[in-house]
DNA sequence: TTTCTCACA
DNA sequence: TGTGAGAA
């Protein structure tokens, strides 16, 4: 149990995330913003990032490298939670690589939606002026 | 050094 | 999605 304690402490300042996630301060920002992290304050209003925050960091950096976008991250992180809870109610038992490939799934599926609702967008303003 | 906010691609 | 500048 102590050691998901460490884990959790909040110790990093933003200057050593940079440094471990290879982000910019305000990209680390940028995804507090969006809720991606939660970090800690401390004296003067400083971001004090834990491990967990700076696993998600990385573990944000490769989604976004995977073309995926806020979005579809803000719902793997979500899933996350859920899986875990599962996980720890139901004691399931899914591998890594099985969550990864449910979640590929889920991304994609999100990426098709946008895609969709985008040409949506184009077509309905063709509809209109066809409709006129 | 780090924070915040506004504005812009 | 990410950046730059200016002020605190």
């Amino acid at each position: 149990m102590s050691r998901e304690f460490r884990r959790a402490m909040p110790l990093l300042p933003i200057s050593m995330v940079m440094q471990l996630t290879e982000l910019t301060a305000r990209q680390i920002r940028y995804y507090e913003e969006h809720k991606l992290i939660e970090p800690a304050r401390s004296e003067g209003n400083r971001r004090m990032f834990s491990l967990d925050d700076v696993d998600a960091l990385l573990e944000i950096r490769e989604l976004l490298d995977q073309g995926i976008n806020m979005a579809g991250i803000k719902k793997v992180f979500d899933m996350r939670k859920n899986n875990n809870n599962v996980k720890s109610s139901n004691k399931m038992a899914i591998s890594d690589s099985e969550l990864r490939a449910i979640l590929r799934e889920e991304m994609q599926q999100a990426q098709i939606m946008q895609k969709a609702s985008l040409r949506q967008g184009d077509l309905s303003r063709f509809f209109q002026a066809k409709g006129e």
